[in-house]
DNA sequence: TAGGACATGTAATGCGTTACATGATTAT
DNA sequence: ATAATCATGTAACGCATTACATGTCCTA
């Protein structure tokens, strides 16, 4: 049998203490979610196909009428997942953002509405760092605490960090936008040049 | 007929002097693919569509025997295209990266191994930085100047930056687990805690 | 004269999302 | 009582990638 991402993903997720495939859903969304997207539609069946090949296993677990799976590693599940993460493929990317496209695009536009598509950019990655700092990184880090891993947090910092960095970034744009329209009376776009150049490092 | 984001990108490549398929395709690969990935497979039919939809206009252009068809907006295709970038629905992100899975399950390794993952994190970082640093951006900027355009070279310095930081990132992570490995003589795994903090701001 | 870039496609496959469905338990 | 959460799925659809196909022109 052919093991796909999201197979490692539930490998992953049981191994770092999820047990239902509701747990995972969870701990997906809480985490995950924001470089790696998957839905219960693909972790049911996923389950039930690993447990076939002996990677995980399953116990039912009758709480009153509220039937739930319970799953583990198996040693070979566990292996299974080590040599995933110690094999050698280049990890692909794949980014796929709306906003950035549009910004992209925003010379199609005049200055007072591409500056509106940096900011709704910007308020994008504010909601979004406002989510990690209150949710995320804070469950994360309890996660860490409870299963006494350490990547479950670093990954949710990684998430607060990066769209810190996303506002500066925009804020730089926003400032070099208003910038250039003062001097020319608001009327043209800012040219190509030198702008804001290192507003991170 | 219901527009998706693939008729935005071939609509907003014609507005920024792609004119051609072709030319759409390579415009994409050195730009907008980082935020946005599309292939020939859509950009050709998706053409097809927009004339029928008459938001471009297509012109046969054969220049010996070899053929192809050139397309230009229509007052009607760059009006659509403004109001797509204007119109407020919430700019949705996806992003998929095996690197962070991978990192983000490396308590299932011992420290060598982990700090690896870090490692091919960082190093496929520096290669994007340096393919934008001498390919992308200065296509980028060639493209800005000759059809005067602004965003064009601003989101090619984007990726660039964005890379960069990715690389600093890496380098804070893979600091701490030297300086974590070493007081418990190489034995343990970092624990949760402050670890590098601020990086980058 | 062979390889690479130009130029445009078709067909098959697969992956993932959306919408829908069901039923139990806990909190308000 | 009602809503929200727990818990697990099915079916349909659509979008996008992969592999393949074709032919031209230019350069080394």
């Amino acid at each position: 049998m052919a093991l796909t991402p999201s197979s490692y993903v539930v490998l992953g997720m049981l191994n770092i203490g999820a047990r239902s495939g509701y747990e995972i859903k969870r701990f997906v969304e809480l985490s995950a979610r924001f470089f790696w997207a998957i839905s219960p539609v693909q972790i049911y069946p996923e389950l039930k196909r690993l447990e076939e090949a002996g990677l995980i296993r399953g116990s039912d677990d009758q709480r009153g009428g509220r039937r739930r799976r319970l799953f583990e590693l198996t040693p070979l599940g566990r292996e299974t997942l080590r040599d995933w993460l110690r094999n050698e493929e280049d990890p692909t990317v794949e980014w796929r953002d709306k906003g950035l496209l549009k910004l992209f695009f925003a010379d199609a536009l005049g200055p007072e509405d591409s500056v509106e598509l940096v900011r709704a950019l910007r308020e994008r990655a504010e909601r979004l760092a406002r989510s990690f700092r209150t949710e995320i990184v804070p469950a994360a880090e309890a996660t860490s605490l409870a299963q006494g891993t350490y990547y479950t947090a670093l990954l949710a910092r990684f998430g607060l960090e990066f769209n810190e960095w996303i506002v500066a970034w925009c804020l730089g744009v926003e400032r070099d936008l208003v910038e250039a329209a003062r001097p020319a009376k608001g009327a043209g776009k800012p040219r190509v040049g030198p702008t804001h150049g290192e507003a991170s490092r």
